[in-house]
DNA sequence: GTTCCTGCAAAATTTTTGCATCAGT
DNA sequence: ACTGATGCAAAAATTTTGCAGGAAC
C-alpha cells in the first residue's frame, strides 16, 4: 500500500494539532488516502475490518469528524441518506459527483468552468462561502 | 389557507397518476405549498401535528416518496443527515441552497449564470442528467 | 502518571416496513 | 365490496455518546 501525498500530509497535520499517532486513526486515514471517490464511514469500517485491521464504529466516526475539523477531508451527502468523506487536497482541487438515481453508482468529474461561474456566484453571496458541492442526478450507462 | 398554484396541481398530478384522494396525503401537500424552502419530513410532521391535522409519520415519509417519484418535489440533503423535500415547479424553475455550517440555517438563492453553465456541463456528460443541487457551505451573516 | 485514544455497547435519530383498520371509489 | 390509504408500532439503518481499559506522551 503506497503511502500517498495526501496520506502524509494528513497525518501531519492531525500532529502538529495536537493529536497524539493513534493506530485506528492512521488506518482510517490511510484507508482514505487509498480512495478515488467519496466513500461512506460504513464502507470504511467494512474495508478496514476486511483488510484485517478492524477499527470500532465509534472510532471511524469520530476521526472522520476530526478530519473533516481540520479540512482534511470533505463531507458530502449525494441523496441516499448517507455521509460520504473524500480526501481535500491542500491545492482545493477537486471534483464533484454524479450520481445515477437507479442504481447508485457516484461518478466524479471535474469542469473549470463550472468552478469559475461558482466562484462569482459565491462572491455575491451575502455569505462567506468556504465550500461548494454540486451533485449531478440521472441516469448512469448501464442504466439507462 | 391559500391554496398555491403547485398544491392544485400537484393534486392533480396526483389524481392522473391513480391516487385516490386522501386526508393525510391532501395535508401533506398543501403543507409543502406553504412553505419557501425546503424541509425535513420530521418539520412536516411537526407542523401538521401542531396545525391540529397530525399525520402518521409514516404517511408522511410515504406522500414525500410519491411526490418525489412524480417529480412534484426535488429530494435533496445539505449536509445535517435529514433528507429535505421542496416543490418543483413545473417550469423547472428552482435555487439552489446557501447552508451555514455554523447554525444550519438553509438559504435559497438562484443565479441564472449558473443555471445556463450547470446545462452546458450536464449535456458534456457520460449520463442522462435529469437534475442537479448546488450547496454553497459557510457561514451565515449571523454567525460570522 | 497523566491525558488522550480506542472499542464496545447503549442511546439517539432518521427512515422503512408490517399489519390491522379505515376511507374512497 | 374491493382496494388503496392511514396510523401505529416495530424494525432497520445511520450516527452519536458514555464509559472502561489501553496506549501515547
Amino acid at each position: 500500500m503506497a503511502t500517498t501525498a495526501w496520506t502524509d500530509h494528513a497525518l501531519r497535520r492531525l500532529e502538529e494539532a495536537g493529536y497524539r499517532r493513534g493506530g485506528a486513526r492512521r488506518a482510517v486515514v490511510e484507508h482514505l488516502g487509498r480512495q478515488a471517490c467519496a466513500v461512506s464511514a460504513r464502507e470504511v469500517e467494512t474495508a478496514l475490518r476486511r483488510s484485517g485491521r478492524a477499527v470500532g464504529r465509534a472510532s471511524v466516526y469520530r476521526v472522520l469528524e476530526q478530519l473533516a475539523g481540520l479540512k482534511l477531508v470533505s463531507r458530502l451527502e449525494v441523496g441516499d441518506g448517507t455521509a460520504r468523506y473524500e480526501v481535500a487536497l491542500p491545492s482545493g482541487e477537486h471534483h464533484h459527483h454524479l450520481v445515477c438515481d437507479e442504481c447508485g453508482a457516484v461518478t466524479p468529474f471535474e469542469d473549470s468552468e463550472l468552478e469559475r461561474t461558482i466562484e462569482r456566484v459565491a462572491e455575491r453571496m451575502p455569505f462567506a462561502v468556504a465550500e461548494h458541492d454540486i451533485v449531478l442526478h440521472g441516469r448512469c450507462g448501464a442504466c439507462d
